[in-house]
RNA sequence: CGGAGUGUGGCUCAGCCUGGUAGAGCACCUCGUUCGGGACGAGGGGGUCGCAGGUUCAAAUCCUGCCACUCCGACCA
């Protein structure tokens, strides 16, 4: 992409509403609009970033055995005064009439669409273990919205609804969903840690949050330091082995991690000192089982071995895309901008022509920028006619992983400086190396 | 929902107390000079001062109501 072409409305001041380093970013590197309180649009290159985050939950979910869908965003309200929430979900739900003043509601989850969906299908026990997903917009009527997407009142979700025949089924369901989640945040260049969450009218111990630690989180966390150096499950781990799935959710779900809600100071202050991390935490994943909620009142029932019908046992899991936007900014930034893991990064490679017009910058410029087109790499080519000073501020503060600069000095002796945003380093190499050492850069680190 | 604030050009803000022709910096347009860490000169365009009502000869400024947004607290991917 050519940045003359592209549209990337930066701004060099901070708006003053932006309190938190994602929400400031954002605006600054022209990702967000503002549109109401709560409510933004995606610009380019903010929609360029929400795709990445999207593409690799979606790859996550479908290896972990998920079935992706699509749900719609307005539903009706029938659907929702089967399972009883119509009534209970309060004034958080976006309520409308449609012009045969028919009650509608903007969805801010889909419990229920799903077992209806399910319902209408499914009758059979063979047709279990399945786990359906989709990732759509949601809408809860924040009384509060804030921290630009971190808090927003419309937000993308993925959401997964499993369905299992027993508690057993469904536990496996849970595990799958968990080891899905430690990958998917570990491929987006963030460290989670699953910690107890407040469980259902079930009860039990099946429902957790993912947290990721960053100093501007919203909640207080405490964990044992031990997990922050936990090896993550790699794309070879059998999501179909019950024995094997338990063990890594036994590991992870063996040390110490809480939120303040369900902080327990005295078991805390049995750590070793130096194992014990208190920290803020930003909430990127929930997941939980919920037996049959909703199955038994909506009666989604399956005929089983022996011919009786028994309600299904269910989990929802849910991920916001959105708000995992802001939190990888608020985990990684320096004072000039955004640090983006290449995998999420906007554009992976930026080419800035230190002297636009030239009569050597530019002809190298346009070649780097063809081989790196030509190998597929997302390039931003910065070919405005603004100072270089302007340029690497601009490069620094959308972040892009790796820059080259492509200036007379430079080029004077057949060389180019690459410089990575992450690390800060710089190194001086030909063109032709560059383009090398750029498509052969590891992704998924910062 | 309780508390505290803010609305003046695209952005950051001054002007309001003490009413009298709407300002600055950045951004934008034109020309020229520049070009390795947010350039310089000259010229130029752009604002119903959130909305409605009131007071006044006269309202961005004073009064009343409304709306929007932000921040702090209780709730949530």
């Amino acid at each position: 992409m050519r940045l003359s072409r592209y549209f990337l409305p930066l701004m060099r001041e901070t708006p003053k509403e932006a309190e938190i380093a994602s929400h400031r970013l954002m605006l600054r590197a022209g990702m967000i609009r503002q549109e109401a309180a709560g409510i933004y649009a995606f610009l380019p290159l903010g929609f360029r970033v929400l795709q990445k985050v999207c593409a690799i939950v979606r790859e996550e979910q479908d290896r972990s055995g998920a079935v992706e869908l699509l749900m719609p965003t307005i539903q009706s309200a029938d659907l929702w005064r089967e399972s009883g929430r119509y009534e209970a979900y309060g004034k958080e739900m976006l309520r409308i009439k449609d012009r045969h003043e028919r009650d509608m509601l903007y969805g801010p989850t889909n419990e229920e669409m799903i077992t209806e969906i399910f319902r209408s299908y499914v009758r059979s026990y063979k047709d279990l273990p399945l786990n359906l997903y989709h990732i759509q917009w949601k809408f809860r009527d924040e009384v509060r919205p804030r921290f630009g997407l971190m808090r927003g009142r419309e937000f993308l979700m993925k959401d997964a609804y499993s369905f299992d025949l027993d508690f057993e089924g469904a536990k496996h369901a849970y595990n799958r969903m968990f080891v899905a989640y430690l990958r998917t945040f570990a491929r987006l260049g963030l460290r989670s840690i699953p910690m107890v969450a407040e469980s259902g009218p079930i009860g039990g111990n099946l429902s957790h949050e993912f947290i990721i630690l960053a100093d501007t989180g919203e909640s207080e966390v405490f964990c044992d330091r031990e997990y922050l150096s936990f090896d993550v499950p790699g794309p070879d781990v059998d999501f179909e082995h019950i024995g094997r799935l338990q063990s890594i959710v036994d590991k992870w779900t063996s040390l110490y991690a809480a939120t303040s809600e369900k902080h327990d100071a005295a078991a805390f202050e049995k750590l070793p000192a130096d194992n014990r991390v208190s920290a803020r935490g930003i909430e990127v994943g929930h997941i939980f089982y919920f037996g049959t909620k909703y199955s038994e009142p909506m009666k989604a029932v399956v005929t089983t071995q022996d011919g009786s019908e028994r309600p299904v046992h269910m989990g929802s899991y849910g991920i916001g895309p959105s708000r995992l936007v802001a939190a990888i900014i608020e985990a990684s930034h320096d004072e000039a901008g955004i640090k983006w893991p290449e995998a999420v990064a906007p554009f992976k490679a930026t080419i800035l022509n230190l002297k636009q017009g030239g009569a050597d910058t530019d002809p190298a410029c346009e070649k780097l920028y063809a081989e790196l087109i030509g190998k597929d790499i997302d390039t931003l080519y910065d070919d405005t006619d603004q100072r270089p000073g302007a340029k690497f501020a601009t490069a620094d503060l959308i972040g892009i992983p790796w820059q080259i600069l492509v200036g007379p000095r430079g080029l004077a002796e057949g060389k180019v400086e690459v410089k990575r945003r992450a690390d800060g380093t710089r190194e001086l190499m030909s063109p032709a190396d560059a383009v090398v050492r750029i498509s052969g850069s590891e992704p998924g680190t910062v």
